[in-house]
DNA sequence: TAGGTGTACTAATACTCATAGTACACTCAT
DNA sequence: ATGAGTGTACTATGAGTATTAGTACACCTA
């Protein structure tokens, strides 16, 4: 019995699933994809693996890789085609701010955290401009 | 049947409950503390509310508010003297590397999903700063 | 038509969250 | 020593979520 997986989707290791962790899997795969997008390393309108092939790969039962497509289409990370698959969605114009307030809000307890635990303004700031430069590397414009 | 309180601890709004937050509550209560711990609201060996007054004013069970002090405990935020109540630990002076690791991680994706949604760099930049400074303020090193 | 795709249910199991209640050990002021 | 306050440790119960299993249906395309 294992209980840690890694989906492989052409030479992308997709997804890491790990059986002991706390987090409920369907967010181990909804926050896994969400970063291959936001980093690029799946682009525009490019295919991802299908609801049952990931499940046959991965040993996770259908409906928890639908539960974390569904979370995927509802925040616009991807568009699904019935009967086609689900697609990588263009990045977003327009600003959702109410979206972005909770996220404001997660950026202040972490780095808030991380200060208290004595990590230096230099680091910090450091870490926060790497994950913005890995972000978006399509240009974000273009559609 | 009201589903949002606010408990008030000396002059300070210490906690404020959303039972229609998916979040659960003792979560929301640990959170919250975290971050008056962090900004300094509540200072260095200040007494918290106890466990059954701050039931008493928010209508949550003790056991709920019980687990959240003793998450807070576990993370070094206070520290508990049975008999005579819960007080805010110093700051660290060591830094637990998996933990900071844990939150790097954490700050990757925020910071990514931010410039994902279009938010530009200056504006990530200067609210982790804000984050930063609002931090810590009795100095970190002292006790 | 056949085989792929997503979608929508029901059902059962296991786990977590929150509440309720009880009991016990400790501290401190009296 | 007593009593009021503190934290701690249980058991039990109800509600909700996560996951699996299975089935059925609608859609797309070669």
């Amino acid at each position: 019995m294992k209980n840690y997986y890694i989906a492989v989707w052409g030479v992308i290791p997709i997804i890491a699933i790990d059986l002991r962790n706390p987090k409920p899997i369907y967010e181990q795969i909804r926050d896994n994809i969400k970063q291959l997008i936001i980093t690029g390393a799946i682009k525009q309108h490019e295919q991802l693996p299908s609801i049952r092939e990931l499940a046959q790969t991965t040993s996770i039962n259908p409906n928890t890789i639908q539960k974390a497509y569904r979370d995927l289409e509802a925040e616009e990370f991807i568009y699904t085609v019935t009967g086609r698959g689900n697609f990588v969605a263009p990045s977003p114009k327009r600003v959702d701010s109410e979206r972005v307030e909770k996220l404001y809000n997660a950026l202040k307890a972490t780095v808030g955290e991380l200060a208290y635990l004595g990590v230096s303004e230099s680091n910090i700031l450091e870490a926060a401009q790497n994950a913005i430069l890995q972000a978006t590397p399509q240009g974000g414009g273009k559609e």
